[in-house]
DNA sequence: TCCAATTGCATAGATTTCTAAGTATTATCC
DNA sequence: GGATAATACTTAGAAATCTATGCAATTGGA
């Protein structure tokens, strides 16, 4: 008996059923207008000696300053751990200084240096710059309806992560 | 003579003379999105074994197999060492094979095994079904208008970094 | 009051990404 | 044809992020 030829994979399941091009993705859009704005935002940060992420602690510490590191954690949006490292590069680069709550020892108050209370002005102007680039040849009216739009979808799909 | 107080932070370069709200900065905007879109990516892929770095290869690899690794690196905007961890772990996974290629023995042609070729199909779904949840409650009319806009942001930017 | 649960932070280890530098193959140019 | 440059991939090491787990301080209920 001759040997059996190798079977063949079942051609219908292979079968470019379903068509997703990245230009109608959304998500595949987002993430590649977020890699142009981090890109850019590191560069142009790093000449200060600030990294990406300490920006973000910086971005929320410039409206309120003296936060616990949960409550950092919360409004920056990333995970405790996240936290602890970008902090402890913060306090190496004379940004904040960690103080032991005097009110509840468990907690860790996070205060801005002079150095980086110095740095706010400067570095938001370099943000708004970034924003102004991107957004050349965009009408206003049409940003305003940018910025409802993209807001709307993250809220859409925290909802749905419960 | 009394001792002298000590001299405050001139008040001037703290002032908070530049604002600007999170709120109206599309690069804070656009962050919260993507990082909503690949949270729920993840964690729907992850039921088929794929991580979030393998998705984006998988991707291109969908639309034209059998490209050398620096080929994916571009077309998927990733330096060619992350190409090469996510590639390293697509093997593993038996998700792809690299072939070293007969006409130029420095390359390496990467093809997607059957398993591979049997998931286009269903995570192409979960992509698109992420999307649709996201794009809730927007008008057709208005989501053409948004996938112009952010997608001129990301060449505006492109732009400015040369 | 005291023990268990909660809260706040830290550590450990994995993953994904980058830059910088190294190796092997191919192309170019006198 | 052989030195040099260019190309394709790899390795090394750092940074930023996550999940899972641990420890210390506080709070709450019997």
């Amino acid at each position: 008996m001759p040997p059996r030829p190798k079977s063949r994979e079942k051609p219908t399941s292979h079968r470019r059923l379903v068509e997703f091009p990245p230009q109608l993705s959304s998500g595949y859009l987002v993430r590649d207008a977020h890699r142009a704005f981090q890109r850019l935002l590191e560069r142009r940060i790093a000449a200060y000696g600030v990294s990406r992420g300490q920006w973000y602690f910086l971005r929320v510490l410039w409206i309120t300053d003296g936060l616990s590191q949960r409550e950092l954690s919360a409004r920056v949006g990333m995970m405790e751990p996240t936290t602890v490292i970008a902090l402890r590069s913060m306090d190496r680069a004379g940004l904040i200084r960690r103080v032991r709550s005097a009110g509840d020892r468990r907690k860790v108050e996070v205060w801005l240096t002079a150095k980086a209370k110095r740095l706010r002005n400067e570095l938001l102007m370099v943000a708004r710059a970034i924003t102004d680039e991107a957004e050349q040849g965009i009408a206003p009216r049409e940003l305003a309806s940018f910025r409802r739009m993209i807001a709307r979808m993250t809220a859409n799909l925290d909802r749905v992560e419960r």
